[in-house]
DNA sequence: GACGAATTAGGACGGCAGTCCTATTCTGCG
DNA sequence: CGCAGAATAGGACTGCCGTCCTAATTCGTC
């Protein structure tokens, strides 16, 4: 494996795990087993390790959208797929947040001039999830009801951070597949 | 106004703004126009500051509750009063995401001593919305509700960051609003 | 007005950050 | 083998960080 990916590996791991900030070139280093010059052979600056790593992130997201769309027929089905990484990510969620919106935060705060290819990946969820509720014949509404997913996912995210809780996960994505049938069969009764 | 208090003043609005990593003693020291020096005659460390910042908000988040109870005797409408600070808040949430959220999240990647404190201030929105569905005969999903609803509004918070967009606020909050008042007169109807 | 305590200013300090340079080692190819 | 270019190690450099000290100033009280 390159040296270079096994830093942007290492950094993406990182960066979720610390935060961008927090994490420095020594931190990399020491993960990768690097020296600290070695780095300037591969990338001249941190915002450039950054870019990269939010591109690699881009890219491995819409892989995974790819294989939820061409694993299942039914938009659905699809949908499901992305409320299941609440559970089957709980543990790095309670322990870390939402890699993107933790991360889109964080830039938000830092004024960052990277923040924008990091709301880049919501746009990606927010699409594809559009996508498949037009697909549902949801019309005008659909990206309102992508959003509609996104923040509640993000803010099922950010509280099993604050409180780990399992089974309150569990509870909210039950919750949440009840209503996303609901809403599909019958728009009228289940609100938005 | 005391030199301390205006110490904390700033320091909650620049751990706000900029987060509690990224703002030095510097900053909150050009923003009081005091000497950097003059700091540790009132806090010898930069987590008393943290520690004294939480302090400050969970003393203001409480006067608040205690405000919107005494205000309304509808537990409904006082419910609805925490709803709406998505929308008289909205500018600053669009710009810099919910304080108890991002600083709870920032503590968390930082491993810092005082997370518990920060998560704290979570506690008490959630035990207060807790009361609330309490006494709108809700029982024992008394505390799943108010989780709901927190995690709810989080979400929108983060996603109002990241695409800031009042009308998605307002629907969210319109949304919110409707569900509520059909979860109340009829459990089973809504759902959860 | 004088004195002791509280407050303030300014800067010293050690440490680590990101950046950048240079000398050395590795590697592929004629 | 020999050589050019890539890759690596190690450390120098500047600058800011949090911390801490000391001297000067202000302030309340007698």
């Amino acid at each position: 494996m390159k040296t270079r990916d096994q830093i942007l590996e290492s950094a993406d791991q990182l960066f979720y795990q610390q935060g961008y900030e927090h994490t420095s070139f020594s931190d990399i280093a020491k993960a990768v087993r690097i020296s600290r010059g070695n780095f300037y052979h591969h990338f001249k600056t941190k915002d450039e390790i950054l870019h990269a790593v939010i591109d690699l992130r881009a890219n491995n997201t819409r892989a995974m959208l790819e294989e939820w769309e061409s694993g299942h027929e039914d938009p659905m089905a699809r949908i499901r797929c992305y409320l299941q990484i609440l559970l089957t990510n709980g543990s790095n969620i309670s322990l870390y947040g939402c890699p993107v919106g933790t991360l889109s935060s964080e830039l938000a705060k830092l004024d960052h001039a990277s923040q924008g290819d990091a709301v880049g990946i919501f746009t990606l969820f927010r699409e594809w999830l559009g996508k498949q509720f037009s697909l549902l014949g949801c019309g005008s509404d659909a990206d309102a009801l992508a959003m509609h997913v996104l923040a509640w996912s993000q803010g099922v995210a950010t509280l099993v951070n604050a409180f780990p809780d399992e089974a309150f996960v569990l509870r909210e994505v039950n919750h949440m597949c009840a209503w996303l049938q609901a809403r599909v069969s019958d728009p009228g009764k289940a609100g938005l």
